[in-house]
DNA sequence: CGTCTTTGACCGGCGC
DNA sequence: GCGCCGGTCAAAGACG
């Protein structure tokens, strides 16, 4: 017995010895944990602070670019035309803000795209907007892309609209701009063509209904396609909601597909040239595939800003991709990146693909769909592609996947309705507070505050961090949206704000009291894409089904779309 | 009554 | 030249 007992003891001992390795370990590893935490945050802080400089550099090229934009404008006042977006879309279906460019009425609005390479070539009848815009073109790429990385010149398209009209807050508004250099020539073509059409969507109907400009080259550049930026994203309602508002004009079965595609263009402002088509995957119904494709005209509300700077940071990357031969996407996503991925599969397959006319256009696709965060699943698809990969795209094309844990609710969010989101809120709230990522712009004219966009922002944040801090194209298209924003933010303010937080740069956007006042004081779709994913309507459909990753799938015919339901929203 | 959706017709591009 | 296909138009109907 007393032998026994000893042995006992010993058990004990060893169990407890045991136990105390146990917590060793644990302690051990989370000390590691603690560790890989604290390093990668110091990444963080020092991505944030190359961007806090990038951002001054920015800042300073906007005043200065302001200034001289504002000399050369004093010096020769515009003509009364091709000057606000918002005012007379209807008849400045030509003017350049479709081309992104610059537009400016001295009272009114400023409209300056970033980023775009100059077009200036083709245009001769406003001599003086062309020098503008070379300008402005010069300075902002020279800005954005003077950028932290050596490997990525992209061109970053976003537009920045201030409106002045609120002064002394300026607004920012970002324009969807998804032109290729290669395109841009065309686009103005294109429109020059239409002569006060401003639906430049179809370069056949331009050309049908420009008879008069019958140009050889016209034809020719119509060729060449715009870029395209689809999302892939689990959606239940008949369409996904961008915020903007749509208006169905057609609906087609394509083939391969049992499932109506049907298209929509922006109503927002008349004339606006944007359009989108709208179809389910064949092979998994809940996803909805929305492909962008256009250049808005006009500001947009909030609720549509980020599905633009997505889309257009999308296109940028696309587009900067398809400009350099490098291999770039590819190379850098191959970083770890959690619960991101960026996969392009236009690398190796840069001919045409006669059986896909979709893939006639060079196309991006954010792939929000994905369920499973498995980085090595996500990052071995980045040869393969995974929209086009059936066939050989004629243009490059670059797929996006943001997928997190989480992933399956965001399309969700995204394509639910307004009350959606807020039914949401109760599920989401409990998730995160942190909301420090901010590159959702507000609107004075939307005052929506989307409470669904606080969903998941953690794990968003901690994507977009990761993304950023290793994927240079990634990093420079935020960058340009930053400096787009940060220049608004400037010039209505002066407040940088940003604490030397870990997300500084975010902050020192939502920190402006515009956007801050434009939702009341609440925090704004704080992150990039969960402003994207914030984007609202008034879909009543019952927000139970909100995190249901295979909810009841309607067809296009039978339900009225939430796109109809979008008008409280633009205005 | 105005607005939006539906849907068949039409058109142009492209391959054969 | 023909047929297929994607994309758009526009009349008619639905809806609020």
């Amino acid at each position: 017995m007393a032998s026994s007992g000893g042995l006992v003891k010993e058990e004990i001992k060893i169990v407890e010895s045991i136990s105390h390795e146990e917590n060793c370990s644990q302690e051990a590893r989370k000390e590691n944990e603690l560790e890989s935490a604290k390093s990668e945050m110091g990444e963080v802080r020092e991505e944030n602070e190359r961007l806090k400089m990038m951002l001054e550099r920015i800042e300073k090229d906007y005043k200065s670019l302001q200034l001289r934009f504002f000399d050369v404008f004093q010096q020769s006042p515009p003509s009364d035309n091709n000057i606000n977006p918002c005012k007379d879309h209807d008849k400045d279906s030509s003017s350049p803000d479709s081309h992104g460019e610059i537009i400016m009425e001295p009272d009114e609005l400023v409209s300056l795209c970033l980023g775009r390479t100059s077009s200036s070539s083709d245009h001769h009848s406003n001599k003086k907007e062309e020098k503008i815009t070379s300008n402005i073109n010069y300075s902002s790429s020279k800005s954005s892309a003077r950028e932290d990385d050596d490997h990525d010149d992209h061109d970053a398209c976003l537009s920045l609209a201030l409106d002045s009209k609120f002064q002394p807050s300026l607004e920012l508004v970002s324009n969807i701009t998804m032109i290729s250099p290669e395109n841009i020539l065309e686009e103005t073509k294109e429109e020059e063509a239409a002569g006060g059409d401003h639906q430049t969507w179809p370069p056949s109907k331009i050309l049908k209904r420009s008879g008069d400009h019958d140009h050889p080259e016209v034809s020719q550049q119509n060729h060449v396609k715009r870029a395209r930026v689809s999302v892939r994203a689990r959606c239940d309602t008949p369409t996904m909601n961008d915020g903007c508002q749509w208006r169905k004009y057609g609906q087609k079965i394509a083939k391969g597909n049992p499932c109506p595609r049907a298209y929509y263009r922006c109503t927002v402002a008349a004339g606006c040239p944007v359009r989108k088509q709208v179809q389910r995957c064949a092979d998994d119904m809940s996803i909805l595939i929305t492909t962008y494709e256009g250049t808005h005209s006009h500001p947009l509300p909030v609720s549509a800003t980020a599905m633009a700077s997505t889309t257009s940071a999308a296109a940028s990357m696309l587009l900067s991709g398809s400009s350099t031969s490098q291999p770039g996407l590819s190379s850098t996503a191959t970083t770890s990146l959690p619960n991101f991925s960026l996969y392009d599969n236009s690398r190796s397959k840069q001919f045409y693909t006669p059986n896909n006319p979709s893939l006639l256009f060079p196309t991006i696709t954010l792939d929000l769909t994905n369920p499973s965060s498995s980085l090595a699943h996500n990052f071995n698809r980045f040869s393969s592609g995974f929209i086009n990969t059936s066939s050989t795209p004629r243009f490059p094309s670059t797929s996006l996947s943001f997928s997190s844990p989480e992933s399956n609710i965001l399309p969700t969010l995204w394509g639910n309705g307004y009350n959606n989101s807020y039914g949401a809120l109760s599920y989401i709230n409990n998730q995160t507070q942190n909301g420090s990522l901010n590159l959702g712009k507000q609107s004075q004219l939307d005052q929506f505050y989307q409470p669904a966009a606080a969903a998941s922002q953690q794990v968003l944040t901690e994507s977009l961090t990761k993304a950023i801090t290793s994927n240079p194209s990634f990093r420079s298209v935020i960058a340009a949206a930053i400096s787009s924003m940060v220049a608004g933010n400037t010039a209505s303010n002066g407040d940088q704000g940003g604490g030397g937080g870990e997300n500084l740069m975010m902050q020192s956007v939502s920190t402006n009291p515009v956007m801050n006042s434009a939702q009341n004081g609440k925090a704004c779709a704080s992150s990039y894409f969960n402003g994207l994913l914030s984007s609202s309507s008034n879909n009543s459909q019952t927000g139970s089904n909100l995190l249901q990753s295979s909810p009841p799938i309607p067809i296009f015919k039978s339900s009225p779309t939430p796109t109809n339901n979008n008008k409280d929203q633009g205005s």
